[in-house]
DNA sequence: TATATTATATCAGGCCCCTGATATTATCGC
DNA sequence: GCGATAATATCAGGGGCCTGATATAATATA
């Protein structure tokens, strides 16, 4: 709770963000962000993209609801991704043979081949935030996330 | 680094996001905004709205540019985001008396008093963020900012 | 069978974030 | 003083995220 901050006046800085649990994890996000793209500039990816690139590449043929849960987002949010991954080649959407509605989706020869070069440089990005993180970062960052649901 | 994780075939799983430490910030991030935005949604601002309004409180008259510095986003951003405040009444605006360029900002009695209400529900936020996260978690996650800039 | 519910895809619009470009003003070096 | 540099504000456009709304197909239910 944080009570009697060096309280100069009584009424000063009711509260802070800057020092915030939260702004630190907005800081940690965008820089996080930021290196990635930097590092997928090259391959014309951002940091989004790639990530449902490889959803597509653990699970070929899914669908834009099924990429939508895997990717957090809304399923209308993950439509006009994917239309942006078709036009650029990257993947192909088409019918599903037995349902009428859903559209399948998979990586195309393009899609793969920028996808396994882009992997290492994203490896990148996620070693140098391991090397300034503790060791269980990632699971706390995920309790976080949860107790926030 | 995780290697051999129950290897079926020998290419499965080159880089898996989802269990990655960048995966684990970027959800604890999405959780806290969108958190912050429900405690905030009846007082009709977003997160970054309440951010840029605690800044103008703690520092009254600053510049677009001062403003941005401070939520580490682009001017241009923060221009935008200034647009809409002033448009919501919760600001005003005014060229500095000496420096032909700068646009002074500051909070309208309105903003004050939607900010001073805005206060004690995004406490509750930082609260349960606070509760699952480690005593250091704050400073970690700068560290990781810090190391990605 | 007919209707209601659910799941999927998709359009429209808004906010936040970026890059790139431009115009104006301050300031520094000559 | 004058030109280069830097700082400020702002326009234009794109990407990713959201909510709200709509259309269609699959499924559950009365």
């Amino acid at each position: 709770m944080k009570s009697a901050k060096t309280p100069s006046t009584s009424e000063e800085t009711p509260f802070a963000p800057q020092e915030s649990l939260g702004y630190a994890i907005k800081r940690a996000q965008q820089a996080l962000r930021l290196h990635m793209d930097r590092q997928l500039k090259d391959f014309g990816l951002t940091a989004p993209q790639y990530n449902v690139l490889c959803s597509l590449e653990d699970e070929p043929g899914a669908s834009n609801a099924r990429l939508a849960r895997r990717a957090f987002v809304t399923p209308q949010t993950m439509q006009s991704m994917l239309v942006k991954l078709d036009r650029l080649g990257l993947i192909e959407r088409s019918p599903d043979a037995e349902h009428g509605r859903i559209q399948r989706t998979q990586l195309t020869e393009k899609g793969q081949d920028v996808l396994s070069k882009a992997h290492r440089s994203v490896l990148e990005t996620e070693k140098i935030a391991r090397e300034a993180a503790s060791p269980d970062a990632a699971a706390m960052l995920l309790r976080i996330a949860d107790a926030l649901s």
